[in-house]
DNA sequence: CCTTATTATGCTCTAGTTGAGTATAATAAG
DNA sequence: CTTATTATACTCAACTAGAGCATAATAAGG
């Protein structure tokens, strides 16, 4: 290290040659159906400049998306910080650095958005919705074409590395799915050129790609990071919470966690877990709308948050 | 959202206000030394320009440290980004974007780096070692100081709301010492204004501070986010071998976790730990200079990466 | 009224994991 | 040959997680 300071000077113009961009993952759960906040007929995530009006990059995103929506963005997260070049033809000599955030919020009809702007996650990512068994688009479509993806691999040590890849990240050969490997999976099927940005990005015409929209940009990637990043969390952190109405049934929030998760949960113990973790205390009142024998109401006791490190819904 | 694209246009000028500076925390551990790399006599993390010609983020940190340290950087992640008002008096009207990142290496005397450069990271947080019991300064200094500052609160529920987040933060009243939370813990030294950097933000001129080395700007607060993140990382990620040489004693790790920790663990159980997740093999020879019995030498298993989800050290 | 479907809720059983400790082996130093 | 130090094998109890059984309370349809 020469200079200790790491500092080096140059112009002020080059230093200069910098925008900044905010990206949102905004992600609300109404019903149990995990959906995210898109605009561009769902072909993109909402984004926005960082402006120097701004307080701090956070508070920027906040206000922003409060405005815009119409709600108040309960937990917010920053995901990723990335300066690829290539991005955005209208600047070609300088660059973007884009910063992309993960929010939850409560969606209700009150809110400001265009209709469709709402999109379920699953759309993007079909693959991984396995609440009701693996889709059969794994075994149909994605394993046989990630097979084929791996045999084409010149030398053998390629091939099997491919292989086991894919296998650990789509739970075939007797792997296990892991639902947190969302980025993996992405990444995996751009890299094996079946998703239409890889066939976009490489100039390519004929697209055998897997099921699932498309997105401009590295946005599917972005959210694909998000719904990782969140399937994570909930493990570890109450932050379902945030994405539900005041007071709830316990199926309602089981619910509200598969669809974030993309797997079923076991209902006694998911009962267990949250009840023993002291994690939400009874309103007193029944909800009469389940269809069958009236649940107990609960509500989220925001005191846990002061007091233990606590953990989320397992 | 009236405009759906997210995006209003400004001048270029205003746009262009912006520079973007990368900060690492590079940490290694020689001889169980749990060291991070700093300048300036230890006052600051090293920093430099994210330039042009960087390829990427990341690719710019990695080559830059690479060149100024002489050792490979293994793993590398990114930490967070953040943009407040008021950082770097010689940018009046722009605006930095700081991007900070956490970087592994081994440390070796090889290194390009001038003595001093390595720093023990315990001078800037001598409450983060627990490795020989919680040290005295908690008892003796920090929580009286802290019940002090619960109690100067006007309200009774901020009163109380200060000692549980405290008791929470150090583990004090029953509560259990968590070693991940050293941002939390940092944070709410500087809120209660006994670290130096506090002092200095609000102008004051006398300060009883909490003994600690401070640096400047924000570099310790950026410091104590990547040591909370390496304490929950170690946990479900191998990432500690990133720190060790190519051969290694159990002991020799077990002292690279505990030095990242900053508490004791129990040898047996760790050992079990490592052995039965297949995270190392035998290297088949043995280390002599242990000081008692000689300890087999062990290699880690770089396959397990390509293997199932991997966990950790726990 | 009775049957069926649906959801809620309490309880048990087993396997696995974790935290802590005991016991013994192999070396160096004095 | 004793003591200190480290390595390594094994045990035990407490707790956790996954799975399933049993029963309760409601609505809807005959």
């Amino acid at each position: 290290m020469r200079d200790t300071s790491g500092l080096t000077r140059e112009s002020a113009a080059e230093r200069h040659a910098i925008s900044a961009d905010l990206i949102a993952v905004l992600v609300a759960a109404p019903n149990g159906n995990p959906v995210v906040l898109t605009v561009k007929d769902g072909s993109a995530l909402p984004s926005g400049p960082f402006e120097l009006i701004h307080r701090s990059l956070q508070s920027g995103l906040r206000n922003w998306v409060e405005q815009q929506t119409g709600h108040p963005v309960g937990y917010i997260e920053q995901l990723y910080t990335f300066a690829d070049r290539d991005r955005g033809s209208d600047e070609p000599a300088g660059r973007v650095i884009s910063i992309s955030y993960l929010g939850l919020t409560r969606e209700e009809p009150s809110h400001r958005t265009p209709p469709g702007s709402w999109r379920n996650w699953y759309e993007f990512f079909p693959w991984e919705d396995h609440r009701a068994g693996a889709p059969e688009i794994i075994r149909d479509i994605i394993v046989p074409r990630l097979r084929q993806w791996a045999d084409e691999a010149e030398q053998q040590d390629t091939r099997q590395n491919r292989l086991r890849r894919a296998a650990a990240a789509f739970g075939f050969d007797d792997r296990h799915w892991n639902e947190e490997m969302v980025l993996q999976r992405y990444e995996l099927l751009y890299e094996a050129g079946l998703v239409d940005e890889a066939v976009r990005a490489a100039g390519a015409k004929i697209a055998a790609t897997v099921p699932g929209k498309a997105m401009s940009g590295d946005h599917r990637r972005i959210l694909a990071t998000g719904i990782g990043r969140l399937r994570t969390k909930i493990k570890y952190r109450p932050v379902v919470f945030e994405l539900m109405q005041p007071s709830f049934t316990l199926l309602q929030l089981q619910r509200a966690v598969e669809a974030l998760a993309g797997v079923a949960v076991h209902k006694q113990n998911f009962r267990r877990l949250i009840e023993q973790q002291d994690l939400v205390e009874e309103t007193g009142e029944m909800s009469a709308d389940t269809g069958g024998r009236p649940a107990k109401l609960f509500r989220f006791r925001h005191a846990v948050l002061d007091d233990r490190p606590v953990a989320g819904t397992k």
